[in-house]
DNA sequence: GATGAATGAGTCTTCATTCAT
DNA sequence: AATGAATGAAGACTCATTCAT
């Protein structure tokens, strides 16, 4: 029973507490995404995942709780995969950077549809508590996106526009096609050419000589 | 005595339910918009309208009756205020009929914030019913606008694309932005500029050059 | 408006709510007959009858007081129809009025199978009030017969027995045969044959040389 | 850890469970049997009980499966106490076994008395499906006698009558007898006794010079 | 750590009765 | 007399959470 020893007990037993957790989380995600929070149960996460009652209560302190595991998970892998456009010289192409971002959040997205249902329709109007996390997280991408905005129109590369409900199209955009995507994913193009759509109808709108003006 | 009068008298009394049943409503929706669908109990909403327990239940079969109704409302308003797009000769500028939709549409959510509310939050994962008739509205809106894409694509005005995809946008910006009117509705800009913002947007992207190309 | 002429019209007001009291009442029967006091509601009463909720309580104080005016009914038709055996010199064959007594009962109950239901179903196991108004009539019934028993055996007709058992065994017969001849008439014999094995039960049960006397 | 062990801790934890349930059935019993199933409520039950609300239905699905658990109870040890009469060569007397028939139902309902109050009153009338249960049972037992005595009919034991009747005849002296033992016990003989009348009385009647035999 | 029996606050819904018109 | 809108007490059932083993 070396110190080494008993730090790889606690380790092993830190992982295996995290294995559970995990295992929990991994369940009751589908539970959520399936019935929404309200007609969600914990009898039917427990069942699901295999465990007692009580068990459920050692890793999360309430139904609320697991559910905002679940709300953070995706936020904070959501912003991990938004980042600022580097405007930086010899930074790559801020269009590029845009096109980049888009792609890293829809293939978040369209790769765990379970999370992406649960940020698009059950943590709506579930209550001031989910509400409260997510404009802090719209706020922010919001803010991103008309800084973006900002920047660009200085640079000529933007036209000028009230950046705040630009921003909010932009974002409109990328929640209805993420829940387009995965809640009717058969009929959909490859993402590629959704990301490509979407860059475009973006960057210049519909017109077909929305050029010329 | 006189059929006249009985035709008044049915008239009165039918106004005079009609009147219950509204004060119900206009109180429910109230309690709803705030509250959502499961935080708020008949009990609330039977308090705030001022009526008893009994009362509640001659206007309505249910909790869920209710709410029903309330998004009947919404959805049938705004199915009044969508127009498809008149191409016959002599019809108005068919651009300009697109921005009367989308005036039409967002003045009555504006005006009416907490039926907003409730399409937009409360209805929103609720379960199988209501995500059936959200599915229905919306689906007939996607197909009303592609079909004015896909008729802009033949006649040259709108730039070829994927049609289903680009609906999928020009919708996400209609509800992103209508949350955003109705939600922080104190520091955003007259209605006639989110319009004129969004119509643009929709049509011209943000590229300052997207003519160019 | 002659004196005479006011009592007619007094005449006529009180047969008028004699009337409607009774056409409550017979549409009443129907409905408590068919789904029992609980679950008949008074809403249904008053929709079959076609009358409002208020001129229901114009006639009867309450939804129990309706159906124990029908109760009484039975009761008070049937106490008449069952009459003690008259002894004196000169009256029927005692026999002969014990199956007249059979008789009279039977074929009213079968006359009126829903006042029949109400008895032998509906007011059983209601409450203390019913449960008294029928232990009330019932005692008498079996004090009649157990007297009757008592007469038969001092005058040598009727075996000695414990008059009280076998009064109750009587009571039986009678209410099980009524019970089976308003449940399933159908596939009956006709009145006539019922009473004579009624009585022959009663008299000679169903021992083969019992009867060889 | 044993098999052995595993068995015993599960025959441990089956009877603990089957301990909370009868206790709930026990209390159950005593309040429909005084209330009736309308007038008693759920409320009456877990406090006679002594139990929470929601340990009631941990057990019982609702008031009617705990009612229907009761009723089931009775009628299935009726039937078991019912045994239809063995004619075999080398059998008991088929008047004994008939006599025993009797003993067998009613020491049973007069050793529960709170059970037969629920099958003769408190079943009676309550709605289609207690109807259904009850017929389908006591159209069984009616089947059995009128078998029987068409067994006896042809042995010669039995006089010729119309079976059905009879049949009805014998089962309402069964129910009437079984209802005076348990609401007027006091004052009436010792179960042999009432056995015997009640033998005597299906046998014979009572007629005085059907006894000759 | 794991279990699952027990808890009880919270909610929807029903329906007999009243009373102003 | 007749009406029927309004009432509110009562009751069944759910489910997140606790805690003794």
């Amino acid at each position: 029973m070396s110190r080494m020893g008993e730090v790889v007990v606690h380790k092993e037993l830190k992982e295996l507490k995290e294995t559970r957790r995990n295992q929990i989380l991994f369940f009751a995600k589908q539970v959520f995404s399936q019935k929404g929070y309200h007609n969600a149960s914990v009898s039917d996460i427990i069942e699901s995942a295999g465990i007692a009652r009580g068990t459920f209560y050692l890793y999360f302190t309430s139904k609320r709780d697991i559910f905002d595991s679940l709300l953070d998970e995706v936020l904070k892998e959501l912003r991990q995969r938004i980042r600022p456009i580097d405007l930086s010289p010899g930074a790559p192409d801020p269009l590029a950077q845009v096109k980049a971002n888009i792609g890293r959040v829809l293939e978040f997205l369209v790769h765990d549809p379970e999370l992406t249902k649960i940020l698009l329709h059950q943590a709506v109007g579930l209550d001031e508590r989910s509400a409260a996390m997510l404009q802090a997280f719209y706020d922010r991408v919001l803010s991103l996106i008309e800084r973006s905005l900002e920047h660009g129109i200085r640079m000529g590369l933007v036209r000028p526009c009230q950046t705040r409900i630009v921003a909010s199209c932009i974002l409109g955009t990328m929640k209805e096609v993420a829940d387009q995507l995965t809640t009717h994913r058969e009929d959909l193009p490859p993402l590629e050419i959704v990301v490509e759509e979407l860059f475009n109808f973006g960057l210049r709108g519909v017109f077909a000589r929305s050029a010329t003006s």
